[in-house]
RNA sequence: GGUCUGGUAACUCAACUGGUUCAGAGUACAUGCUUUAUAAGCGUGAAGUUGCGGGUUCAAGCCCCGCCCAGACUACCA
């Protein structure tokens, strides 16, 4: 080992140290994001640098690449990780573009309508949303959007995303709404739009009924759970005369709806003889009940027994369901007639087999009661209160209603405020369903000896997304899409949509080909309301007054809207609203019988039309001169292939027979690090802006380009961490190029690829390699892959070989000598690939990497195509041009060559490294290496010496002929340089120094 | 409940249509070196029963079946 600490040894290294050229670069180490990621979003605002990128290209001809933005909901002024990643995607896919020369307009758009704001707005109300006038309200929920907007946007901003901030697109622009009328127009006009009955999911807690996404299933809904006898007034089955059919259900409340009993043709039923055990009293000797004959599916029998406590003995033969037709029995509670039906729905797996049926309360029911003819009753109302066609009740032991008005303090309060007397008769309007019905008609079934059992289970349940009461069924009249008119149509586009990942295609086409109509109206008043009028004098089958749609009278509002916004619908006289020429052509048609339509449109039918709204009517989004059509890329979660995928194909093809899409892109969801999904209750909420201020957006941003979003994507401190660590390894690679091309003019100082050595060529070589791989991953949206490749890069092959390797050069073989100088000339190639290739996924790291670039650099960058052309002194990088492959250096033998040469290397590390354990040698350079080969091989080693020892970092290297390949590593015995610190034999040091550093230096 | 997707080292990802040897990289970790990228850099090392259990095959991380876990979508039990 050689001394080290000697006085004359800190002499001659202060001496020398003078003399080498060190990297010299004010690029700081730390990103320190959070403090300087804003000062280069404001340089970008203040060149305005979209706007610029756009140009530019437009004066180079460009075509255009067109990411239409989904719209986000206003309901926060906060931002979601999920958010952040959809539009950091955006992002990076938008300026992976501009940089491969497309024209590139992003404009960012926001969902303004809908419930939860309202809900939200309603909710600050002192005295309720009756409080204030309907077009106050609107002017609140749109100063609420609005707020949020302003929050969202300057989040979206601090991610570095660039895009038409000034100039964003909002569902509650006047010319949005105006255009979003006429496409519903347009649908109509071709006839899809149609005033239907329908049975809907109905919240009565926020009194409207709700699309399918808005419905969401709690799975620990409590209901109780009534047997009830309905008595057989008319049969021509043997078996089932003087007996009674049990029903079974979770809904009492829909008694009063009840028409029918609904049995399935092929199932077996019974009549049984029925005794009930009284359990509370099983003492006595008179503890049993005669239930007389029952009739239920053979079954469920056992089932039956045990859940109702009753011993059933069989009477007769059994029979199927279908000798049951023309049977009528008794509604338990009315003198009505409840008649027996047929469905396929009804099975054996619950209840009894026969089903209690209310067309005006159920899906199934609905349908079967359209089939059978029955009358669509529905005596509850939209807050979710029985009307007067609920009828009424006496009951005959008013004991039991008083009993239960015990035990639900708010019937009893219903009833007091009626001053009604529990024996009189009980009118059951403004019992509401759940909050008094129930325990009514439990009640009453009791009292009229239909009810044989009482209980309670536990099911999942449907409830209202905002609102988070249960949902009911109500049969009402709705505005529909006719989606039948358009699905075949549909599916054949969808066919044509390149879907990434693939199975994005099965599942919209599956959720298209199965779907039904598509339900439209919501009875809100936040929304774009639906231009259609009721004619009073005039009723249809339901005897509801006749609807007007009418093309020409929403064109006549959509001018109205394009000026004034859609509260003009709620603001002026009816007369204002319709054009005179509507009444001329239709002069049955009075003034004065027409009331305006209250309900409002689906909000998904506002983010459903953007591609008319906002594609077709925004100029930057259609090339100059072009005709509409479908944009290159939708980007969104794998949940909008319910949601916004969905409509706005269904309204694209409705109105212009074709997807608006070329392409959709999904990506999964967000989780935590666990893979588990986030919630505030468990605790594991990564909220994008804490990670902002703790790590910069461009952490952020890695993360998004690390992790393969087709999947569930998992997010969490330790991977910032780590994803840190990855993003400092790039800063200071970036570092050393800086540093290391401080005096570097690419005018000037550029060394002839000949004059290259292997090691530099085969680094630049693999950049070549590099800067393809990588475009093929962003073209096919693979940014994970981009990420481990450019990592791999930069530490492996840049960090651990080549930088270290080329040290010795760099810094003691003189400042201008050609060794050093082609060293350089591969890091400036390398500083202006590694520089552009970061922008897409770390744009402020880019940009910052350029602005401590040398004057000489980036004079070179101006004429190099470096930047798009026209982009002008002091460009920022976000307008330079995505590199491309030098054909010149790219050298496929030297792959060869490199890859032998790594497994030399490894060989020759682990003999040093042994030396180093023994504590024989500190650095490399103080070992000599010992190759031992074959002759041929030897020689190709030997040619290259000079090399090899820069490569292997050590100061000697021997050859000796053998067989197999064999390194070994000895302690060098000569003395050290004290400027390059490599060690020579005696004789070649003077001063301290080798005769290479005495020429450097002279 | 149904359909779909995924489960490879602590983390992010590899392993072409099943086939070169103990399943590979980077990061993190341990450890040594360096003080000439220095709040940096380099070397070396350990780390995985490829979710579990069967099966097909000469051969399975990859194909088949079952199960477990996670997630998404969809439906709803009257």
């Amino acid at each position: 080992m050689n001394d080290k600490n000697t006085a004359e040894d800190n002499d001659l290294a202060h001496k020398y140290k003078d003399t080498i050229d060190l990297p010299q670069t004010e690029f700081p180490m730390r990103g320190n994001g959070p403090v300087r990621e804003p000062e280069i979003q404001k340089f970008w605002e203040e060149q305005e640098v979209y706007k610029k990128s756009i140009e530019l290209r437009e004066k180079e001809g460009a075509q255009s690449f067109i990411l239409h933005d989904g719209p986000p909901y206003l309901s926060s002024d906060k931002i979601h990780i999920g958010t952040a990643l959809n539009k950091i995607l955006k992002d990076i896919v938008i300026k992976y573009k501009n940089q491969r020369g497309f024209r590139t307009p992003y404009i960012p758009g926001y969902d303004s309508h809908g419930l939860p704001i309202e809900n939200a707005v309603v909710k600050d109300l002192k005295g309720g949303r009756s409080s204030i006038s309907i077009p106050e309200l609107r002017e609140r929920c749109k100063d609420f959007a609005l707020a949020n907007l302003k929050g969202q946007e300057e989040k979206f901003k601090r991610l570095g995303v660039l895009g038409e901030w000034d100039k964003p697109y909002v569902t509650l622009d006047k010319e949005f709404e105006a255009e979003q009328i006429k496409l519903f127009a347009e649908m109509s006009e071709k006839g899809f739009i149609y005033r239907g009955l329908k049975a809907v999911q109905w919240s009565w807690g926020a009194e409207t009924a709700l699309a399918e996404a808005e419905v969401e299933y709690q799975d620990d809904h409590q209901s109780p759970t009534i047997h009830v006898a309905f008595k057989i007034t008319k049969t021509n089955l043997k078996q089932a005369q003087g007996t009674s059919l049990v029903i079974w259900t979770t809904t009492p409340w829909t008694i009063p709806g009840n028409l029918a009993i609904c049995l399935n043709k092929k199932v077996d039923y019974a009549a049984f003889e029925t005794i009930q055990k009284d359990k509370e009293d099983n003492h006595k000797e008179n503890n049993q009940k005669n239930l007389g004959k029952l009739i239920i599916a053979t079954e469920l029998k056992a089932t039956f027994e045990k859940e109702t406590n009753c011993l059933l003995t069989q009477v007769g033969e059994s029979f199927k369901g279908i000798e049951l037709e023309g049977t009528i029995t008794k509604h338990p509670l009315y003198n009505r007639d409840s008649v027996i039906v047929f469905g396929e729905h009804v099975t054996t797996d619950a209840g009894t087999g026969c089903v209690h049926t209310a067309p005006g309360h159920g899906q199934e029911d609905f349908l079967v009661g359209k089939e059978y003819g029955l009358e669509i009753l529905c005596p509850v109302n939209g807050q979710g209160v029985y009307t007067k066609e609920a009828l009424s009740y006496k009951f005959k032991n008013s004991e039991i209603l008083k009993k239960a008005a015990e035990k639900n303090q708010s019937l009893k309060q219903k009833l007091e405020n009626r001053n009604a007397d529990y024996s009189s008769e009980i009118e059951l309007e403004g019992f509401h369903v759940t909050k008094q019905a129930n325990d009514f008609i439990i009640a009453a079934l009791e009292d009229s000896g239909a009810l044989i059992k009482l209980g309670r289970i536990t099911h999942s349940y449907p409830y209202c997304w905002r609102s988070k009461t249960p949902l009911i069924f109500r049969a009402t009249e709705q505005w529909f899409a006719s989606v039948d008119g358009f699905r075949k149509k549909a599916l054949e586009e969808i066919d044509k949509v390149n879907w990434i990942p693939e199975r994005g295609r099965n599942r919209i086409y599956k959720m298209v080909e199965d779907r039904g109509d598509w339900c439209i109206s919501r009875q809100r008043t936040w929304g774009v309301p639906i231009p259609a009028f009721y004619n009073k004098n005039k009723l249809n089958d339901q005897g509801n007054p006749d609807s007007i749609l009418d093309k020409e009278i929403i064109d006549h509002v959509a001018k109205i809207f394009a000026k004034e916004g859609s509260s003009a619908w709620y603001t002026k006289d009816i007369k204002e609203l319709i054009p005179q020429s509507f009444f001329d052509k239709n002069p049955k048609v009075a003034l004065e019988g027409l009331e305006r339509e209250t309900d409002t449109m689906d909000v998904w039918f506002d983010s459903g039309s953007t591609h008319r709204t906002v594609v077709a009517a925004r100029p930057e989004l259609t090339k100059p001169g072009e005709k509409f059509k479908p944009v290159d890329l939708y980007l969104e979660g794998s949940d909008q292939h319910r949601g916004w995928f969905q409509s706005s194909l269904l309204t694209s093809v409705a109105t212009n027979g074709f997807a608006p899409y070329q392409s959709v892109l999904t990506h999964g969801f967000v989780m935590d690090e666990k893979g588990r999904k986030m919630s505030k209750s468990l605790g594991n909420v990564v909220d994008p802006a804490d990670v902002i201020e703790k790590y910069g957006a461009d952490i952020l941003r890695l993360w998004v380009a690390s992790v393969d979003y087709s999947i569930d994507i998992k997010v969490g401190d330790n991977m910032f961490k780590q994803l840190s660590d990855i993003y400092r390894n790039f800063r200071n690679t970036s570092r050393y190029l800086l540093g290391n091309l401080f005096d570097f003019d690419p005018k000037n100082d550029k060394v002839a690829y000949k004059d290259l050595w292997q090691v530099d060529k085969v680094i630049l070589h693999k950049l070549q390699k590099l800067t393809g791989t990588l475009t093929e991953n962003f073209d096919n949206y693979q940014f994970f892959k981009y990420y481990q490749v450019i990592q791999n890069f930069c530490s492996v092959d840049l960090s651990a070989f080549y930088f270290d390797v080329i040290k010795d050069r760099l810094y003691t073989h003189g400042k201008n000598s050609l060794s050093r100088k082609a060293a350089q000339t591969v890091l400036f190639e390398l500083l202006s690939s590694l520089n552009r290739l970061f922008v897409p996924v770390l744009p402020h790291l880019s940009e910052d990497i350029l602005s401590f670039t040398s004057e000489a650099i980036k004079d070179s960058y101006k004429e190099s195509g470096f930047f798009a052309k026209n982009a002008g002194a002091g460009s920022s990088i976000l307008l330079s041009n995505w590199p491309s492959i030098k054909d010149k250096y790219v050298n496929e033998e030297l792959e060869v060559f490199f890859s032998e040469l790594m497994q030399i290397r490894e060989l020759a590390f682990k003999e040093v490294e042994e030396l180093r354990q023994k504590k024989e040698i500190g650095k490399s350079l103080e070992a000599e290496i010992i190759i031992e080969a074959q002759k041929d091989k030897l020689e190709k080693l030997k040619n290259i010496e000079q090399e090899l020892k820069q490569v292997f970092i050590v100061s000697k290297i021997s050859f000796i002929e053998g067989t197999d390949l064999k390194l070994t590593a000895k302690v060098f015995q000569g003395e050290k340089c004290y400027r390059c610190w490599k060690l020579f034999d005696k004789e070649e040091i003077q001063n301290g120094i080798c005769h290479t550093c005495a020429e450097a230096i002279s």
